[in-house]
DNA sequence: CTCCCGATAT
DNA sequence: ATATCAGGAG
């Protein structure tokens, strides 16, 4: 696939410095804020977080949460007492294995609970500086029409991707994926008459 | 594989 | 009515 560099460089001019949408200030932040995002838009995390990070604010206050009241607190992201549970008991493990701070490292970021590959790479990446790629719903969605990945499952696709694209543009490209995914190659009703990567997509669209 | 959860878009 | 949303645990 030489398309991969094509499509990278395509990609970062138009999204030239992609940012992260979540709201966050430190890797507790960016933590909490990645565990609520699943299934989750971000606007909607973002909205929750306003008022959580100024009541919560290290990784003490969510390990002496009252449990009734956080999940009262981040009920609009949904999923919201399996996500309470997991963060007060993310937040007693920092305290207890990791002396209150975010880890950064994938395997001790998947030991906490409610973290996998994704939201730990999304951390990594956010604010421990590497290059790394998360697979979330976007861009695995895209990657597979775009005939940059060939599978449904996201440690094969993360694999296929950190094989394709230069190591150096590895996180901002992910964060180009979503973006892309998000405005243009949407789930639903993409808008392919407009996208630029129209030309090296192998994605047979015949809704639209 | 199912379940967790509810808002929004179509 | 159905699909989808920065997924992860059991």
């Amino acid at each position: 696939m030489s398309d991969a560099w094509k499509i990278v460089d395509l990609l970062l001019s138009k999204y030239s410095h992609p940012k992260i949408a979540l709201i966050f200030s430190n890797p507790l932040e960016l933590l909490i804020a990645t565990i609520l995002s699943a299934r989750c838009t971000d606007i909607k995390v973002n909205e929750v977080t306003k008022n959580l990070f100024k009541k919560y604010k290290s990784a003490k206050d969510y390990a002496v949460a009252d449990i009734r009241v956080f999940e009262t607190e981040i009920k609009p992201t949904g999923f919201y007492k399996n996500k309470a549970k997991m963060i007060i008991e993310c937040g007693r493990m920092l305290i207890n294995d990791f002396k209150g701070k975010v880890p950064d490292t994938m395997e001790s970021l998947t030991l906490l609970p409610g973290v996998g590959r994704k939201t730990a790479n999304v951390v990594l990446g956010g604010v421990f500086n590497k290059q790394v790629m998360a697979v979330d719903t976007h861009v695995l969605r895209v990657t597979n029409r775009l005939g940059l990945a060939n599978s449904q499952k996201p440690d094969i696709v993360e694999r296929e991707l950190v094989d394709q694209v230069p190591a150096g543009k590895l996180t901002s490209f992910n964060l180009a994926l979503i973006l892309h995914g998000r405005e243009t190659c949407k789930a639903v009703k993409p808008k392919c008459p407009e996208c630029i990567l129209l030309k090296q997509c192998s994605w047979p669209d015949k809704t639209s």
